[in-house]
RNA sequence: GCCGGUGUAGCUCAGUGGCAGAGCAGCUGAUUCGUAAUCAGCAGGUCGGGGGUUCAAGUCCCCCCGCCGGCUCCA
């Protein structure tokens, strides 16, 4: 065993024996020889064991698993004509998908969920069982289970497992838990529709999701953490803070952004552009329409045209919207003869563009049709492709630490089957990504073959504070736009040569990144993003007159002021300002007048000692400046 | 797009064929108050849109639109 204990035992022992006498209680199933089985595995020879606990990554799969098992077996019961095909444990839970055809609804939820409790307390034993595939084939087809027929047609071995708890049995090849008994606790979740294997012309399968912790205790912690992420929506926070919203009159997937919410984004958009510009990029602008014959050249209505809009005639001459803005920079490029000395050029823009996406597939501001690119195309010789691959990293994570995110899954996608370019380009494009990525000693994980079809390159997804994933950052390689273009550089030898160009986007787009930002403070901004920094209570109206003052003098340094004079209590005017999560509330009453000073509350620490407005003003500037949480 | 759910006041939500409701927000008035909700009154609706069944439709049926969850985790 891993912690070098060993033991001697009769051939035939199970594994179960085996953790009755020398192992953990909560053991759930083992590892022989790198293999998981099941407790109930016999062993018959010397091996290397290590029993999985409960409370491992490992165990809690196998519960989850367990967990989707019995559920099955629950709709079975109650739903005996529903098809069982698939159930797996996923990331946080499990789910198993049914072909039922007259669906379910949230009342057959409750109806599966106390059946599954009936199936717990009886505590069936998991048995495993081989069977020839033929014989487990009939034994489905007998069944009337054709989905596992198909499986196990797709299966290429002599033998299949299955696994039977009671009278249900399922074609699995587990390990699973000893006995239903061990689930303590679960929870479903919701319901879905999901195509059979995936594939939009397969049958629509109903799913169930659900989740299994070892403990009552995770289960409703994990539970709390989903109401925490619901708080967090930014749907519902860009409503309540008045930042942006989507209406039917403007369009599915179409963006309105309020005053506050606009405050927000010019706040970005201010230090994106002193970034680039520090950085030794040049902006650019580009329209938002272009004739179709660009969209031709450019490729785009071969391979980008089911995102596209369909054209619109001017003059009898055939426009098309933007799904991009890389063209436009090209046509830039080429306006005149470009010389080796003039590269890199990094040009950059906050280019609007519009793109088709599938109605179900809309969010928020997640995914929309119409969004903002914080985009940039490099246009450099091979010599300096590495360099400049470590800026726009370096620059990437520097913007992305000022808006507080800190972790990030890293992937290299590298050459897909489909793709233009040569093998020596491809080849030096994802060394240089590559390596680039290895000094700067970020950890990142291969996506092989995922590259798009005109060169690699890396994704780089955020992490909120809840540990979620947002695909925000990517940087591009194209050999294809330089090539349809036939953009050239002269060199030093006087000769045409074809510069290498990068597309690059660091928030990826201004509306999701927005969102994401929205649900990692969960509406809290740090003061220097804050819509409104701080809010002037007077206390009665005796006090408006030097509150008027107050907030002349802060507006007058530059802080983003609001104030709120009306007739109402202090604990409503304050309870009104935490609810708009306003960083610094000011309050000013006869106490202060007398005194000429504040006293501010903060969003973070509660009530300040009262001090003179040039201190106040000063520690938020010193805040503002340090781009503080 | 597809499957399921859902759409009632600005928001959250009740309303199972018979007079469209509540709380919060809003407005008006009173209260002049010291760190998360003072009190009272008033107003607010094409029940997502269109069609149908019925003496009668928010409620039942059909079509359309939007939104929500999912369709990426592969026995």
């Amino acid at each position: 065993m891993p912690d070098g204990s060993s033991g001697s035992f009769d051939p035939g022992v199970t594994l179960a024996e085996i953790n009755k006498e020398i192992g953990l209680k909560e053991a759930v199933a083992a590892s022989v020889n790198g293999n998981l089985v099941d407790l109930s595995y016999p062993l018959n020879e010397d091996t290397e064991i290590s029993l999985i606990a409960l409370e491992t990554d490992e165990g809690i799969r196998i519960l989850r698993h367990s967990t989707s098992h019995v559920m099955a077996q629950a709709v079975k019961d109650l739903f005996p004509e529903a098809q069982p095909t698939i159930g797996p444990s996923i990331e946080e839970g499990f789910y198993y998908d049914f072909d039922y055809p007259p669906g379910f609804s949230n009342e057959d939820l409750e109806k599966i969920t106390d059946r599954m409790k009936e199936i717990i307390k009886d505590n069936l034993s998991i048995q495993r069982e081989v069977l020839p595939r033929e014989e487990a084939i009939k034994l489905f087809e007998k069944k009337g289970e054709k989905y596992k027929v198909e499986l196990i047609e797709d299966i290429p071995d002599k033998e299949v497992s299955l696994y039977r708890q009671g009278d249900f049995i399922d074609l699995c090849q587990g390990p699973h838990l000893p006995s239903t008994g061990r689930i303590k606790a679960f929870e479903l979740l919701s319901i879905a529709g999901a195509y059979w294997r995936g594939r939009e012309d397969n049958p629509m399968l109903q799913r169930i999701y659900g989740t299994a912790f070892p403990t009552r205790e995770q289960l409703k912690e994990h539970l709390k953490k989903l109401e925490e992420i619901k708080k967090r929506d930014h749907r519902r926070l860009g409503r309540e803070l008045d930042l942006f919203s989507i209406q039917d009159e403007t369009g599915a997937g179409l963006v309105l952004w309020h005053p506050k919410g606009a405050r927000i984004r010019n706040i970005i958009e201010q230090f994106w552009r002193d970034e680039h510009y520090r950085a030794g990029y040049e902006m650019v602008f580009s329209p938002h329409i272009a004739r179709l014959d660009l969209w031709n050249t450019s490729g785009h209505l071969d391979f980008y045209q089911e995102n596209m809009y369909s054209p619109m005639e001017i003059d009898e001459v055939k426009y098309e919207i933007k799904p991009m803005n890389c063209p436009f920079h090209i046509l830039i490029y080429q306006s005149r003869l470009r010389s080796y000395r003039e590269l890199p050029i990094r040009w950059a823009e906050l280019g609007t563009v519009y793109r088709y996406e599938r109605s179900g597939v809309l969010h928020g501001l997640m995914r929309v049709r119409g969004f903002t690119q914080d985009d940039a195309h490099i246009y450099c010789r091979p010599d300096q492709l590495k360099d400049e691959i470590t800026k726009v990293l370096n620059l990437t994570l520097f913007i992305l630490e000022s808006f507080g995110f800190e972790q990030y899954d890293v992937y290299l996608s590298t050459r897909p089957d489909k793709y233009v370019g040569t093998l020596d380009n491809w080849e030096s494009a994802t060394d240089a990504l590559r390596t680039a990525l290895e000094e700067r000693e970020i950890s990142y994980e291969l996506d092989p073959g995922q590259g798009v079809f005109y060169g690699p390159k890396i994704d780089l997804k955020i992490k909120d504070v809840l540990g979620r994933p947002w695909q925000c950052a990517t940087i591009q390689v194209d050999f294809n736009l330089p090539e349809r273009f036939g953009i050239t550089y002269r060199g030093e030898d006087g000769k045409e040569h074809q510069p290498i160009m990068i597309h690059r986007a660091l928030m990826g787009s201004l509306e999701r990144f927005f969102g994401v930002l929205i649900e990692h403070y969960a509406g809290a901004f740090p003061l220097w993003l804050a819509p409104v920094q701080t809010i002037v209570l007077a206390i009665t109206d005796r006090n408006i007159d030097y509150g008027n003052a107050v907030y002349q003098k802060l507006t007058e340094s530059g802080i983003r002021a609001e104030k709120d004079f009306r007739k109402q209590t202090l604990p409503a005017k304050i309870r009104d300002a935490e609810i708009q999560k306003i960083p610094y509330m000011v309050i000013v009453g006869d106490k202060e007048e007398r005194s000429g000073m504040v006293s501010p509350r903060s969003r973070s620490e509660g009530n300040l000692k009262e001090m003179k407005i040039e201190d106040l003003v000063s520690r938020m500037h010193e805040e503002v400046a340090q781009k503080r949480r």
